[in-house]
DNA sequence: CTGTTAGCGCATTCAT
DNA sequence: ATGAATGCGCTAACAG
């Protein structure tokens, strides 16, 4: 069945039978080594263009010739080295992703979700984390870069220096920045919409007759943080109520001190408004241990839902960001760019969504539990 | 500063001369082309050899050559392409990771330290996801030995076809099980000790002076469970007392539904010890619900920690899986396997760690907040 | 319809 | 100390 090939010149007679003897030695001595396209080739008596027509969809073969050459590919367990094909193609069919810790659960949404589409779209998906740390980022770039990666979705890092924006600047690879946007920068980017959500949240607080609302921040110059404080101010401002921020909130004990602080004042604040989960749950405790009254006393909304919100009791009223959302805007958003190198950048604001829950003043009683399954 | 090569003849002359063309009409037109090795040692007037010996580690060169060559690489921005290199060394550098979901906090920690080992070992790692899918979790493998990843770090999925183990047996790739055994075979594991942290906490609860123990299931056919349950099955048979096994339990109205009857019944139950997390939240609402008072009335533990167990009001105790030793087990043991294929197949169990909160009749006040920091 | 062949970018022998 | 030549596995011209 093996056609054989009448070599043109004494030279490569001989490379062609060292190669024979030396794959068939491989093969009986070791299976460590993997059979490639020119063992399927010969095991069916045909070229390995045929072979590679077979595997990229088969067209153009005769059907006997395709069958034959399915058959050996299976008894063989041929895979076609992915490797080889990028160097041929120039394309890897891969997708670097880096987000600062992945135990995070808005970014594990986001990677779940970037996974997917990949995963439908024929690619892999690698991951890094960050840390955070712009020199830890850059070196991920760099080894992304190597990789060929065909696209790459970053959170970048909370502080941008200079050096930074211009390697992203002159990145060859289609990126899109998710969560903060590049700094200044053309490069696209999905994020959620922080000042409209914290306004809208303010909002809320103010139609449950709230009048002195205090907002609570950990770190005032991050990107997010400034435009959730933006967000507070703007609806403060719009209903002529008094502006109460406090910054720099990195401990329990401190908001503990600043809460019992705006609670004793001669004014004392009625609603508190945290600028991300860490704080809310830090203020509930505090109120928890003081015995002040959620939401009689005080009404609270944080920002980024997290599980058991709902469960605690009272219930934690939150400000959910649009983790799916945002993670599938940016992946399908990448894929276009990938498909249409020339396009200009997309920058795109999702809205949140509220949950309003017993902390808030919204008596809602909320099922969390019921009908979910094991 | 370019030295001329003297062409052998004049195919090749023709051969170089396209080539050089080629290049320079790239460069020229589109800068989408990367830079080669050939194009640095070119510019460098050295050859491929010497410009890939820089590259890798700077040995056997000439300090003046070197400092050129680097110099070159920084200017075009070299970047080795790591599918050539791939190609060539029939290493990937590359690991594959699959998990169920990444959402899931305990696998998400073990990605997160798996990549840090990577890093540290200068892999990357693939990330992707099976939704305990057997199917798709076969595809995925599939894909990673078409990447030629160099090892596998695999969750396998909770009811293993004999395919699927036929599958991973002949696997070429190095490859440890976590969380899981693959069954009946000869691969590496890393695993949770399920029994004896299941009997540990069972035996807490006695010492509390416990006697009526109830034991509740999800799927008590999974792997993971049967060996729970074999270890709560353990130290109550140890200390006589009665077996009390509910299984099946799958949503919140049945385990409120056996919680009841349990607990009015003539001899009622005075403790609970849940499988999962999911159960003991189940549980846990469901004793709010009806002011069922914890732990003087019920005692209860859970499987499988979270975050603000110790925020919420009892705190609940909970038995912690080692989830960042199982990854960093894993990860090293892969590793040395990649290094020596031969060694024969290693099984690790790791301790769990009980978490005595007040639920289980532990006074603990948790400080969980104090010290953290956002 | 099918086979031959030339690279893709790199590391590596083997000369020099 | 350095370079020319070769081939890793695959795809795509280009012939037949």
């Amino acid at each position: 069945m093996v056609r054989r090939q009448v070599p043109l010149s004494p030279r490569s007679c001989s490379l062609a039978l060292e190669f024979h003897l030396l794959r068939r030695l491989r093969s009986s001595v070791r299976d460590d080594t993997r059979s490639t396209i020119r063992d399927v080739a010969r095991l069916a008596g045909v070229g390995t263009t045929t072979v590679s027509r077979v595997i990229n969809g088969g067209q153009l073969v005769a059907p006997d010739v395709r069958l034959r050459v399915e058959d050996v590919i299976r008894q063989l367990r041929y895979q076609p080295n992915l490797a080889a094909r990028s160097l041929k193609n120039e394309r890897t069919r891969t997708v670097g992703l880096i987000v600062p810790r992945i135990t995070d659960p808005f970014y594990a949404t986001i990677a779940s979700v970037a996974q997917d589409i990949c995963r439908a779209r024929e690619h892999i998906l690698i991951l890094s984390t960050s840390l955070d740390m712009e020199e830890q980022e850059l070196q991920e770039l760099r080894i992304f870069e190597q990789h060929r990666v065909d696209g790459l979705l970053i959170v970048p890092p909370k502080k941008q220096s200079v050096a930074f924006q211009e390697y992203c600047h002159q990145l060859r690879t289609p990126a899109v920045a998710i969560d903060l946007p590049f700094e200044q920068d053309g490069l696209a980017s999905v994020l959620t919409d922080n000042r409209e959500a914290m306004a809208n949240a303010t909002r809320h607080l103010i139609e449950h007759g709230r009048k002195r609302i205090l907002c609570l921040v950990s770190d005032p110059v991050l990107y997010t943080m400034r435009e959730r404080v933006r967000g507070y101010i703007e609806a403060i401002t719009a209903a002529a109520l008094p502006l109460l921020v406090e910054g720099e909130i990195h401990t329990a004990a401190q908001a503990e001190q600043v809460l019992l602080f705006a609670l004793s004042a001669p004014d004392p604040i009625d609603a508190v408004l945290c600028a991300n989960s860490t704080l809310v749950i830090f203020v509930y405790e505090a109120l928890q241990k003081h015995g002040i009254r959620l939401p009689t006393q005080l009404a609270l909304i944080g920002f980024d839902d997290f599980h058991l919100a709902g469960t605690l009791r009272p219930a934690i009223a939150n400000i959910a960001q649009p983790a799916e959302e945002i993670g599938r805007a940016a992946t399908n958003l990448l894929f276009s760019m990938m498909n249409d190198r020339q396009q200009s950048p997309v920058h795109l604001h999702l809205p949140s969504r509220l949950i309003p829950r017993e902390s808030c003043g919204c008596l809602t009683a909320d099922p969390i539990s019921s009908g979910r399954v094991v």
